[in-house]
DNA sequence: GGAGTGAACGAGAACGCTAACTTTGCGACA
DNA sequence: TGTCGCAAAGTTAGCGTTCTCGTTCACTCC
């Protein structure tokens, strides 16, 4: 049994200085392996300190070194497989290149965002990577004005003037609406969730123009709206929920498209559901293509075809960008814009 | 577009003060909001700091207010909808409490573990919330002997002497075997990640309780360990791969249980994928149980029979407690332990 | 009109650490 | 034996804040 020693004074260099009756900048510099020192001396302080359980004060430390290496990182929320999977590579990468992670969680709330970059400049991280909740400038520029560089994924927003990865929605809206067209649908029906975001708009101008590309106008009767939900904890309950709902609703309204193209697989989800209940069939009456190619896509009957997104790619150029301004190696005035091209799994959904 | 101003040098106070003609000392009284700084003086201090961009250094101001508030949450991986579940409700209950979280993800790894724990230390953080990768107490001890408050969630280590909070997973092990056997099943077989955890302990010994309650032999045939793998971004996909895996290798070995009760949602999940292969049916040939509830579970075919999780009461009592002992106003020498029940979420997968 | 009052602001120290510079001391060498 | 050189250690300053204690100065009041 460890004792537990709470409360207790934190013990700084001059009090490891006084155990050893060296001077603190010696303990210093042999604490932190510079030269200077003798071999004896150093094992010897270094005991002491281990013994008497002294840690470094971090903001002292960095207060004169001026390098608190530590990443922001503000997403809306880390349930969403693709979100998910962004932070643990960016954890992953800041990780081995020595810097800490700050993570903020916004909930797809506009306020709680504001909040959190807020909170990230009092931090003082050296920089942040962010997904917007909104397209609007606004909060962000607190950021900028500080010259703390930003660089921001999946969610674009022009007007800031910042760089920024994703992965490419608009391909991908062709991609997957060309897929189920290709395979002789004709009333194919896009869903997606109403978020004020450019993904979802790069996705809906995906999905116009393989529309028109195919000869099929495109009319806002094959694009269904779900209202976005927030509280990021049950984001994914909710989304199979509604992507339920939104099917049932439309069957008992009597309309019944030829394809669903959705926005997430837990859309898919719930729409597969909604389909069985009916008796409906996949892909015999109608083909269902995903977005995302979540974890359970390829195990669900049929197996879902879906999109698979570059999210460990777009991490990892994002953090090497922003590694690379804060090194300073590379000159920050004209942003850069780069898009990662998907990749389409076809499972039995789409079969035909 | 907002200008970008990368490479300045950052503000300082001491140049605020100088753009207003005052001292440091009167820009830091207005800055916060102290008295003895008139309405006037304070406005334009105010609107000064704003127009020359100056953030205020987080390292010197907690140099001397001696107060980071930063809590380390040290955890396997986010991919987990569990430690998703706990991650962001702690960042939540931190955010509301003024607290900042470090995200450390130790990927199943002792050593990654160990260098996260140190990271925390490094950087200084108030406390630490920690779901071990072992049960060893040896890299936590690093925290404990510097003073930093712990409490641990999920997997425990009874040796190391500290707060601990979890959902009861003895009796979850029981509940879930239970369902099954209530329901006809007299060959159940267990199959559990293979960890060296407290978790797969506490849940096997339910199991072999409900078993033993049921006059039924536990033996080392009822209970499949699947090796665990490491590389927290695929985890989910090696695990319902596992489940897949696991249940064909079974059958092809002439084993067929009347029901499966296993650690999580996604091995269920391949389970699932593997039985309708074989055209073996749900619930009528085999009882599925699963563990965690996770969001896709409802949707499934059948709907999944589970284990819902306390996730978030667990984090709230552990960021409670933490934050108990950060303010000091609880005796943090006799350590707590608390297990929140879990809840049985019956559906037609156990149906007969 | 001079003492007292209080608001507004300034000077200096301190937080814990690191870096530049200085001092000490011991052995080698002429 | 005195001096030079070099390793080992000490001294001092400074990082950007906040806090304590002073100082200034206008204003009231008898």
């Amino acid at each position: 049994m460890v004792a537990r020693s709470r409360g207790q004074r934190r013990r700084t260099l001059q009090d490891v200085a006084e155990a050893v009756g060296l001077s603190a900048n010696t303990v210093s510099r042999a604490l932190n392996d510079m030269p200077g020192v003798s071999a004896a001396t150093r094992a010897r302080i270094k005991a002491e300190a281990e013994r008497i359980g002294y840690v470094p004060n971090v903001h002292a430390r960095s207060l004169v070194l001026g390098s608190p290496k530590t990443i922001g990182v503000v997403v809306t929320d880390i349930a969403n497989p693709y979100f998910n999977d962004l932070v643990s590579e960016i954890e992953d990468q800041a990780f081995t290149a020595g810097y800490n992670l700050l993570l903020l969680l916004s909930d797809e709330d506009p306020e709680r965002e504001r909040l959190a970059i807020e909170t990230a400049l009092r931090a003082g991280v050296d920089g942040v990577i962010g997904v917007p909740v909104q397209g609007r400038a606004n909060p962000w520029t607190a950021l900028t004005r500080a010259g703390i560089p930003l660089v921001l994924t999946t969610r674009e927003i022009p007007e800031l003037g910042v760089d920024f990865f994703s992965n490419d929605n608009e391909a991908g809206g062709r991609m997957t609406t060309n897929a189920v067209l290709e395979r002789g649908a004709r009333d194919p029906l896009l869903i997606e969730e109403d978020l004020q975001i450019s993904t979802v708009e790069h996705r809906i101008n995906g999905f116009r123009q393989a529309l028109e590309e195919h000869g099929i106008p495109f009319d806002s009767r094959r694009n269904e709206l779900i209202p976005s939900r927030r509280n990021a904890r049950s984001a994914m309950h909710w989304r199979a929920e509604d992507g339920y709902r939104v099917v049932r609703d439309l069957l008992d309204g009597g309309r019944m498209p030829d394809a669903f193209v959705v926005g997430n697989d837990y859309l898919a989800l719930g729409l597969y559901s909604a389909l069985r209940e009916r008796g409906i069939r996949i892909p015999e009456d109608v083909l269902v293509m995903g977005w995302g190619d979540y974890a359970f896509a390829r195990f669900l009957d049929p197996p879902l075809s879906t999109l698979r997104l570059p999210s460990i790619e777009v991490a990892r150029r994002a953090t090497a960008r922003l590694f690379a301004l804060l090194d300073n190696s590379v000159a920050g005035d004209e942003p850069v814009t780069e898009f990662i091209q998907p990749e389409l799994v076809l499972r039995a959904s789409t079969n035909r």
